[in-house]
DNA sequence: CTGAAAGCGCTTACAG
DNA sequence: CTGAAAGCGCTTACAG
């Protein structure tokens, strides 16, 4: 029962034209007479005649697919982030062929193979980073790629992130402020420039102004290792009187263990996260973070990534968006303040 | 300094053997000497060759990719299951196309359009309804089409839920026993079976129970709305004990608001929800709600999809699978229970 | 502006 | 088992 396919030349034939003629219509840019475009417009119509994108990715090398590989998706940010790209390229006429890697490299790079085996016209990695061989590899082939949250080293990509280094500052100059003398950090995993660049602006403005820095545990961007490391802490014979935390997916898991534990927030601990995912404002936690303005990380990626993809000579561009702190409940405020 | 795309040609060309052959060799199923394979797989290997994909589907007419159509990311149960799925058909060698859809019928029939386009071999729907009108077209098309947590009165497509007419029914027996006497319930969307379902069960259960229902109203699955219909119910002059409510994205909603409001969890208002993601069982809610069981629900969309792939003559299943009730701390518990 | 023709990179009968 | 050939559904020089 499975319908024929429609082709140009079925097309053609019922408008009296030929199929190149066909073509040329459904191909902006290329001339044809109004009148065969009015032809060619109506038996397509009729028919049901849509061009096929394969055979047309075939010929020009462009399949208008966009590659997205996304992890950690259980951190709200990132559903959201895949959500607002996929809705900013589709508008733009993309179609995304989405991976979820779990972040090993092996992983990421036969995932990235397979996308080039796609002829994708660009690829964009959310919290993810790429081998360098593989970097290479995409540049040889042609492909731009674009990093959304994360940095890479070298001058090879393209990426997009919030001003982490200067996010981590804010947050120190807060809790110091705030007459927090006993501070510890959370951070986001070692093995992301995310997490180092938060953990070097915060542990440098620390310095800077005299805090007191008393642990420093890599949260592996993991609830249940972030709450461990919060039950290592609070076990110590004299705990922190604050904690800024890589994320605010591993921050809700802090918070749940200090209530766990009798503690109330910004009295005995304060808690600051990162992100503002929009659970951290709900009721529940209320949490003092430094925000990620998605929107305009988004943005700032899909621009980018067609910008280059447009021009493939451009060259590759590191942006980074400021974001501000968000005073909630979570952490005490400096007097002056609240 | 884009390098040349490596052909089967040129493969041929180094081992020495015709372009079919090489074809061949990649081919699953194709005869081919050892010999034969070792030169091809030498030569490949050398040059570094895949075959393209694109080509590939133009001829045999199966792309191997799947159209995944998904809404409501902010809902924590959508990114995991589009991560699960997504890991699965990865896992068989399928590539994912997504479709971020706002819920309105002419995006989401667009949608698959542009997804018939692709040649896609199959399409799971993600909390999302499809017009008949496209249905037919899928099925004139040979496309098999699973929806996945949303089912459809006819017989046509096939689908993936859970029990939910009995899930409502098991919330309305917990709240009754409970010794609840003044309940109410704020729906799911009333647009989606999964919605009209669990109310079903419950306003039907409440019934042969002799419970009372005090009030029903339709929370469209947004936070913004459960949150209202919530102060509207605790604004009656005789507000309910206990509430309903159509998953657990928006009873985060109520419960925030019912706090807002001084009012103790279980003691003086019992709260329900419906999926159990993950957050439910986070400190800060502690969700009693009914579980539907993420994978068992996966691998059963997956493997429809495939069977139906495979056999393109299968009927369409309706598939529904229990899920439990979790009792946590949210709701009171009956006398002999707690 | 338009048609005939070549070709994108493959798979698949068809002979041998 | 293997090669020559046709063809999937298009785009794009090339003439006219």
């Amino acid at each position: 029962m499975t319908e024929p396919k429609i082709t140009s030349q079925d097309v053609a034939r019922l408008a009296g034209v030929s199929q190149s003629a066909v073509s040329r219509v459904f191909t902006p840019g290329a001339s044809a007479s109004k009148a065969t475009i009015a032809k060619v417009r109506a038996a397509s119509e009729q028919l049901g005649y849509r061009p096929n994108p394969l055979a047309r990715a075939m010929i020009t090398g462009k399949s208008r697919i966009i590659g997205l590989v996304v992890a950690y998706l259980d951190n709200q940010f990132y559903p959201l982030a895949l959500e607002r790209l996929s809705n900013a390229l589709q508008a733009k006429g993309y179609h995304i062929l989405v991976f979820t890697a779990a972040n090993s490299q092996d992983g990421i790079d036969a995932v990235i193979r397979d996308l080039m085996d796609y002829q994708v016209d660009g690829i964009i990695t959310a919290s993810v980073a790429m081998s360098s061989d593989l970097t290479q590899r995409c540049a040889a082939a042609g492909i731009p790629v674009v990093m959304f949250n994360r940095g890479q080293p070298g001058a090879g990509l393209s990426s997009v992130t919030s001003a982490n280094v200067e996010g981590g500052r804010k947050v120190a100059e807060l809790l110091v402020a705030g007459g927090h003398k006993r501070i510890a950090h959370i951070a986001g995993w070692h093995g992301s420039s995310t997490g180092r660049d938060r953990q070097r602006g915060f542990v440098e403005a620390l310095a800077d102004l005299d805090g007191e820095l008393v642990a420093i545990s890599d949260g592996m961007y993991d609830r249940d290792t972030a709450a461990k490391a919060t039950r290592d802490l609070l076990k110590a014979q004299n705990p922190p009187d604050a904690i800024f935390v890589g994320n605010d997916h591993m921050a809700f898991a802090v918070i749940d263990v200090i209530r766990d534990h009798g503690l109330r927030l910004a009295t005995d601990i304060s808690i600051v996260g990162y992100d503002d995912v929009p659970l951290a404002a709900w009721g529940a936690y209320n949490l003092t973070t430094v925000r990620q303005p998605l929107n305009r990380m988004v943005d700032a990626t899909v621009d980018t990534l067609l910008a280059q993809i447009k021009d493939p000579k451009r060259a590759p561009q590191k942006i980074e968006i400021d974001g501000p702190l968000i005073l909630r409940t979570s952490a005490r405020l400096p007097k002056d303040k609240s």
